[in-house]
DNA sequence: GACCTGCTGCGGAATG
């Protein structure tokens, strides 16, 4: 057990080392003493540090002299629990553990235990645990399935969680949760670190990691620690500018216009770190830079999550020996191992945040005394203004905020099954345990038994399968999992990380150089040519979810297009554009940046207005397309879309109308084949209804919410069991996956309306891709905004953009099939019902009620785009 | 007149 260690014996124990510590360290080691546990929010270099910590409280609890000398030094049982988010950091870890420099006692051992570790590593842990074991997530969540968990893990004394801000606000975050709330069943004086970057809300996630505390028995717990440890840094933010604003694209995302200022600033530092929003974009700025600067090849490498490991291991190797000049990379290079010898990076267009931007920033300088050195280099003018905005947030401290999911019924049920595996369990107190966390604190017994309920037979619809009979009680009450085929397939499932399909890229005769979408590779024929992992390829074929390629001669190529996911600017970055806006409307041009896109903003001025907190601008322009409506809340594009779609709606109430949409992070535009008063209709349309659920509905109403929730759905059934992403052996292709999820969820909608999976999809929905809450403040906010309406006479700076959105999108070239399927599927919608709007799949939604004009001009242009490869089918008869 | 996007993260164990 643990005891707490006066302040007086930490300073005595620091005197015997010699130690001069910051004086937060200080303040840890102390609160570590007395038994509590905290949060600690630091700066730099808290890694390493952080390792010396551990050989503090070791020393202090069991290195203290034996009474007895013992002949032979036997290692303690497991003591120390480290989780990091990622292999990489995990092996990091273990390897500053195990550096003498740390100064753990000599008896104790340091495990790792992920992805990564062997199984002959594995058996050997399985004989003898470390002391220490370094681990993830979901490994943790593994050692939790053992049947004897409760027994391994008793002796656990303390769990540190690092980065904890990239875990928090996730399910893998709730996965965290859920299993220190289950060592904290074991042992309730369990003191738990978290280690995070800068937040937005510190108390939050600290409260969040200790859990709710039970008041009778925690009354005389000691209270956690928030432990702010900011060392003294500078943090430099500036920005390459165009040579003028004005000839400066207005609404581009490539940024390759900037091509001669990054090369030069590459030229001028030591190591750079070049971070781009997609991989498409880094790829595209590899080739660029190279083709520029031919004599880089060699020193300069690119770095992105399709790539294989095995070149991601070559690049980071090499930025830590400072061989290579600059790394091209995407947010693969946000986290984890600390490359020591890169003092300059560079961000390519909208960091989309000041908390990202700060991470990106800390990748260079990193060590005690240098500065960190982060370049903004926009990619359209109006990035001049976000750049501006986002200095000042940076220096004001407005950092973003992140919050726990709450109670994802798709991670309980995995749960279940997992503590069902690690020796079983008996429900009353299991719900007793689960609601110590913050994700399930206010789970009530119908949603704790409906769980209990799927478990055990997988709800009506499903009863009859004996697959989804996974967890039974037996005859004392305890339930376990009582089939060993299904308690290997849970084990090889767990985790909360759901991934796209993507198909693996290798040379014929050679190693794996990555993996790309497997709808790119479909759309794809030997002997076409692709862009990847910074050279050009030829596909030769594709055998098991393979695509075998062979060096082609550089050229014009396609460049993969994955499907990531879409970061929307966030709120505290969009207000902080505002303010920029703001100043300048009031004629103050304070930073380069401003100074420089004033250009810009004066047309803006001039030809309408800028938008500001205090005014909101509606500009209406009419052209052969129609009539157009650009509005700009500055919102971010998810709420973008939430507020489009439901203007769309509550403005085709009286009369019938059709309206396309546009959004970007900025703004949203409204087009409609009719004219439609928006000076006068606006007012009206931006209410926010009194009653909380009734936005809701509406919201719903306005969007195909349907097909949105069912995609939604895909992650949900993977997370509870319901589909199974890998299997040894038998590897499944993604689209089977998805199509298998589409089945659940029909035949749920169909026949078990109540599943509350289904009810999950929708709120996830509503609340994480359209950001309802968000969208409710955005209207609370426009309706105290002074309306600007604007006629226009062409398109504004702040319009343009816009219409080159939806543009684009009519000039998609996805595979011709799919859209068709999905006009089908979208006509048959329509005819069902009274749906009066559809979203598809790029998140811009085509309204029509009733007609259908829309949907056929997309396809008379779509065809004339991208016309069809493949042969008619009546030419393609098998030959007699 | 202006343009051509969409990130990251994880992971069994029995058998011979």
């Amino acid at each position: 057990m643990t005891r707490p260690v006066s302040r007086a014996a930490v300073e005595r124990w620091l005197a015997t080392r010699g130690w001069k510590p910051f004086a937060f360290q200080r303040e840890v080691w102390h609160a570590m003493a007395e038994g509590r546990s905290g949060l600690l929010h630091a700066n730099t270099g808290t890694g390493k540090t952080l390792a010396a910590w551990l050989g503090a409280l070791q020393a202090l609890r069991v290195e203290a002299p034996p009474a007895r000398v013992r002949a032979k030094p036997v290692a303690p049982p497991l003591s120390v629990l480290w989780i990091t988010p990622m292999r990489a950091l995990a092996a990091d870890t273990t390897r500053a553990l195990r550096d003498p420099m740390t100064d753990l006692a000599p008896t104790w051992t340091i495990g790792l235990r992920s992805g990564d570790t062997t199984s002959a590593e594995r058996s050997a842990q399985d004989r003898r645990l470390p002391t220490v074991l370094v681990t993830t997530p979901e490994s943790l969540t593994l050692q939790l399935a053992r049947a004897d968990a409760l027994d391994t893990l008793a002796h656990v004394q303390l769990v540190v969680v690092d980065e904890w801000h990239e875990l928090l606000g996730n399910k893998r975050g709730v996965q965290v949760q859920l299993a220190l709330a289950r060592l904290r069943q074991r042992r309730p004086d369990l003191i738990c670190w978290a280690l995070s970057a800068t937040l937005g809300n510190l108390e939050e996630a600290l409260a969040t990691l200790v859990g709710v505390r039970a008041p009778a028995r925690d009354a005389s717990a000691p209270e956690p620690a928030l432990v702010r440890g900011e060392v003294a840094k500078t943090i430099v933010i500036d920005t390459l500018l165009p040579e003028r604003a004005e000839r400066f694209s207005w609404g581009g995302h490539m940024g390759l216009r900037m091509l001669p200022q990054v090369v030069q600033a590459i030229e001028e530092g030591g190591t750079t770190l070049v971070f781009t929003n997609t991989r498409s974009q880094a790829e595209r700025w590899y080739q660029a830079l190279l083709e520029a600067r031919p004599d880089w090849a060699g020193v300069i490498a690119l770095h992105h999550g399709s790539l294989a490991k095995e070149v991601r291991d070559w690049v980071e190797q090499g930025l830590k020996a400072g061989t290579l000049r600059a790394v091209v990379c995407t947010s693969s290079l946000d986290l984890g191992v600390d490359f020591l010898p890169v003092d300059r990076v560079l961000q390519i267009g909208s960091a989309k945040g000041i908390a990202r931007l700060l991470q990106r920033a800390g990748r260079s300088g990193h060590a005690p005394g240098r500065p960190s050195r982060v370049t903004l280099v926009p990619t359209h003018s109006l990035e001049l203004v976000e750049a501006a905005a986002a200095r000042h947030a940076a220096q004001a401290g407005q950092v973003e905020r992140r919050h726990s999911p709450h109670e994802p019924l798709d991670v309980l049920v995995q749960h279940l099954v997992t503590i069902a595996l690690g020796g079983g369990f008996v429900p009353d107190a299991l719900y007793e345990e689960v609601r110590t966390t913050t994700a399930y604190r206010d789970l009530d017994a119908s949603n704790w038994q409906w769980c209990l309920d799927f478990v055990r037979q997988g709800g009506p619809t499903l009863a009859s399968y004996p697959d989804f009979q996974r967890v039974a009680p037996d005859e004392l009450g305890v339930w376990r999992v009582p089939d060993a085929r299904l308690a290997r397939r849970h084990r090889v499932n767990i985790g909360t990380i759901v991934s796209d399909a993507s198909i693996n890229v290798q040379y014929q005769t050679g190693g794996p150089l990555g993996s790309v979408e497997e709808s790119f590779v479909a759309r794809m024929k030997p002997g076409d040519c692709f862009l990847f992992g910074g050279r050009m390829l030829e596909l030769i074929r594709i055998h098991q979810m393979t695509a075998y390629v062979k060096k082609a001669p550089p050229g014009r190529g396609a460049v993969p297009r994955w499907n990531g996911g879409r970061m929307p600017l966030s709120n505290t970055l969009a207000d902080a554009v505002l303010r920029e806006l703001d100043a300048a409307d009031h004629d103050v041009f304070d930073s380069p940046e401003m100074q420089c896109v004033r250009p810009l903003l004066d047309i803006q001025r001039r030809w309408s207005a800028l938008p500001t907190p205090t005014a909101l601008v509606a500009e209406t322009w009419k052209d052969r397309e129609g009539w157009h409506l650009f509005l700009y809340p500055f919102a971010g594009r998810q709420v973008h879309l939430g507020l489009a779609s439901l203007l769309a709606w509550r403005a085709a109430q009286p009369e019938q109308a059709t309206f396309s949409i546009a959004i970007n992070d900025y703004g949203l535009e409204l087009l409609s084949a009719r004219e439609i008063a928006w000076a006068e209709r606006l007012p009206a349309l931006l209410v926010v209804p009194d009653e909380p659920n009734a936005l809701l509905s509406e919201v719903l109403a306005s969007l195909n919410a349907t097909e949105l929730s069912r995609r939604r759905f895909r992650e949900i059934a993977r997370i509870a069991g319901l589909i199974f992403q890998s299997h040894p052996g038998e590897r499944q292709s993604n689209r089977q996956l998805q199509a298998s999820a589409g089945l659940y969820f029909d035949v749920f909608q169909k026949y078990d309306p109540g599943n509350r999976l289904l009810a999950q999809a929708e709120s996830e929905l509503l609340s994480q891709e359209l950001d309802v809450a968000q969208l409710a403040a955005a209207l609370r906010r426009m309706s105290g905004q002074r309306l600007v309406a604007i006629t226009l006479a062409r398109p504004s700076p702040l319009a343009f953009p816009l219409m080159v959105e939806r543009f684009r999108e009519k000039l998609s070239n996805e595979s011709l099939s799919d859209r068709i399927a999905r006009m089908v599927a979208d006509l048959e919608g329509r005819a069902g019902g009274d749906a009066v709007g559809t979203a598809h799949e790029d998140a811009k939604t085509v309204f029509a009620r009733p007609a259908m004009a829309e949907t056929a001009t997309e396809a008379i242009q779509l065809d004339r785009v991208d016309p069809p490869r493949r042969a008619p089918r009546s030419r393609r008869r098998p030959r007699a």
